[in-house]
DNA sequence: TAGACGATAGCCT
DNA sequence: GGCTATCGTCTAA
């Protein structure tokens, strides 16, 4: 692919998918993991640019989850998750990296949905930016296109790395995922079928790994791992 | 208040 | 596959 191709777009022309309504969030956690695969995540940036990015892998934690951050109850951190659904939960993990959920289940009932990777859409390029804010503007070689569009590959393939890509931390905690006028919030995207979705369990964690809760889309490039 | 741990990712062997 | 950077959060004392 090559790497110019997405730098060119005006993004006033752009026409962007409508936002999932509250009620898709209020549908079972596990079915909202699911249905969450194909959706549109939408990012609008400081500077007034726009980038998407196609959700093609999800995790599922529910409210009896020893996995959940909220299994033992409400704390300041996790008070995003006990509220309305469809809003967005971010958190950090090992000091270094912020996650992305978009909580679930009514008010009160702490669920939520781990996006741990978007297959880059519009203006990935400046996704690219992103995760390598040294830009260079001289021609690049036969090598570094192909270094390039290996990262392209991998820039939102983990929870840690799509936010990265995003430029999504602490300031976008609870953020409106409904709301298309936000910095940050999920659209419809394209159908994908039964047989596209793979079933297994989570990564990375201890407690609760054996629940088969991870859904990714069999072929696509960009999942984290399989 | 101190210490343990963690929904990760990059680098090295 | 192993190691580790690095820090927010929680728990125990």
């Amino acid at each position: 692919m090559p790497a110019s191709k997405d730098t060119a777009a005006p993004q006033e022309r752009l026409t962007l998918p409508a936002p999932l309504p509250r009620d898709f969030y209020l549908q079972p956690t596990l079915t909202v993991a699911r249905a969450l695969l194909g959706k549109t995540l939408v990012r609008r940036f400081d500077d007034g640019t726009i980038a998407t990015g196609r959700i093609v892998e999800t995790e599922a934690y529910t409210t009896d989850d020893p996995a959940c951050h909220a299994f033992r109850g409400i704390t300041p951190r996790t008070r995003t998750m006990f509220g309305p659904p469809g809003h967005a939960y971010i958190h950090m993990n090992y000091g270094l990296h912020f996650c992305l959920n978009a909580v679930c289940a009514p008010e009160g009932c702490a669920e939520a949905v781990l996006i741990r990777a978007i297959e880059p859409g519009t203006n990935a390029a400046r996704l690219f930016r992103n995760y390598y804010p040294v830009e260079t503007t001289a021609p690049l070689s036969n090598d570094e296109q192909e270094a390039r569009a290996q990262t392209d590959r991998t820039l939102g393939a983990g929870p840690g790395r799509l936010t990265k890509a995003l430029a999504l931390d602490r300031a976008a905690e609870a953020t409106d995922l409904t709301d298309p006028a936000n910095p940050v919030y999920i659209a419809d995207g394209t159908e994908v079928p039964e047989d596209e979705i793979v079933t297994t369990t989570r990564i990375g964690i201890s407690k609760g790994a054996e629940l088969p809760w991870r859904y990714y889309i069999r072929s696509s490039r960009f999942v984290s791992k399989r």
